[in-house]
DNA sequence: CTGCAGGGGTAAA
DNA sequence: TTTACCCCTGCA
C-alpha cells in the first residue's frame, strides 16, 4: 500500500455529483472541501475538481492511474456519445445538460450485485449504512489520512455470517437474499468470472436472474454499473417509469404503464446507447424533483 | 404524539 | 397479476 497521485488535465464529461450522484454507486461520501472519498478494491480514494483537473490521491496497492482509468471508464469518448443521443429529441438533450458530466463507472461485480440486491425497495442513505456496516463487520481496515476505511468483503469473508447477523445489521428481508447469494457464489453454482468473459448479454442476464435477490431491474443495474458494461440495457425503476411516461407516454396512471411498452420504446430510441440515456434521464428527472 | 404511506423490487401465492 | 416484506423517514 503506498500514497500516490495523479492528475488528468484536459479531461471533458467529469463532473463529481453527476458521477456520484446519479444513484450507480453507494460507497463515495463528500467532503467539506467538495471533493469525494470512497473505497475502489482494496484502495481509498479521493477525487478533487480543481481548475478543470481532476486531482486522485490515494492509498493503494496497484498503480493508482491505471485503477482510476479503468474504473472512471476514462478511454471512453462520452462526447461522442452524448452527440448521438442528444439528437434522439429536444428533452433528452436537455437531460444531457443537466447531467453532462456523467461517467457510467465499472465497478467491481461481486460488490455490484450485493449492492442492488440491498437496493431492492430501499431508499439510497439507508442503502449506504447497510453497505458500510457489512464493510466495517467484515471487510478489511485501511488507514489514510488518520481516518479508518473499510474494504467491501469478499464472497470468502461473508462466508461464515449467519442470516441473523445480516439482519442486525438492518438488512432486514434482504439477509436471506445475500446470504443465498453469497453461497451460490462460493459455491461457483454461478462463476463470476465466467460470467465476465461471456459475450452474450442474454446470457449474462439469465445467470443473474438466477441469484436470490436479483430480478429484472437490479439485474440491469449490475450489467450496466459494473465491469460487466453493457450500455443496451435500461434499468426500469419508479423514475424511469415517471419520466418516459411524462415524455413519451402520457398515460395519466404512471402505475399502469407496462414496462414492455417502456423497454420498447428505450430500443427505438436509444438503441444500444439506452443505459446511458437511462442515467441522463433519471438524474434530470430525479434532481429537477418535477 | 401516533399512524401510515412509500422508498431506485423481488419472490411467492 | 397481486401482495407481503424490513426498516426508516416524512408528513398528516
Amino acid at each position: 500500500m503506498k500514497k500516490q497521485k495523479y492528475i488528468l488535465e484536459n479531461c471533458n464529461s467529469f463532473e463529481l455529483a453527476h458521477i456520484f450522484e446519479c444513484g450507480q454507486c453507494f460507497r463515495w461520501n463528500k467532503q467539506i472541501d467538495g471533493s469525494y472519498t470512497g473505497v475502489i478494491k482494496q484502495g481509498v480514494i479521493n477525487v478533487k475538481k480543481q481548475n478543470q483537473k481532476i486531482i486522485f490521491t490515494g492509498m493503494c496497492e496497484d498503480n493508482l492511474k491505471d485503477i482510476v482509468t479503468d474504473y472512471f471508464d476514462l478511454n471512453r469518448d462520452y462526447e461522442k456519445i452524448k452527440m448521438q443521443l442528444s439528437k434522439v429529441d429536444e428533452n433528452v438533450n436537455l437531460s444531457i445538460k443537466y447531467g453532462n458530466g456523467i461517467r457510467i463507472l465499472n465497478q467491481d461485480l461481486w460488490e455490484t450485485i450485493i449492492s442492488f440486491i440491498i437496493s431492492a425497495n430501499n431508499n439510497i442513505p439507508r442503502i449506504k449504512g447497510i453497505i458500510e456496516r457489512l464493510s466495517k463487520n467484515f471487510g478489511k481496515e485501511i488507514i489514510w489520512n488518520n481516518e479508518k476505511y473499510y474494504t467491501f468483503p469478499t464472497p470468502e469473508e461473508l462466508k461464515n455470517v449467519t442470516i441473523q447477523e445480516y439482519r442486525k445489521l438492518g438488512l432486514g428481508f434482504r439477509d436471506v437474499r445475500l446470504y443465498e447469494t453469497t453461497h451460490v457464489v462460493l459455491d461457483k453454482k454461478i462463476d463470476l468470472e465466467n460470467l465476465q468473459k461471456e459475450k452474450d448479454t442474454i446470457l449474462v442476464r439469465e445467470e443473474l436472474l438466477k441469484l436470490s435477490g436479483v430480478g429484472p431491474k437490479v439485474a440491469d443495474c449490475i450489467l450496466l454499473f459494473s465491469t460487466l458494461k453493457r450500455f443496451e440495457v435500461f434499468p426500469i425503476d419508479v423514475w424511469v417509469r415517471r419520466v418516459i411516461n411524462d415524455l413519451y407516454i402520457k398515460n395519466p396512471d404512471e402505475t399502469k404503464v407496462n414496462k414492455k411498452q417502456i423497454e420498447k420504446i428505450a430500443q427505438e430510441k436509444f438503441g444500444n446507447l439506452a443505459g446511458l440515456a437511462q442515467q441522463y434521464l433519471f438524474y434530470w428527472r430525479r434532481e429537477e424533483g418535477a
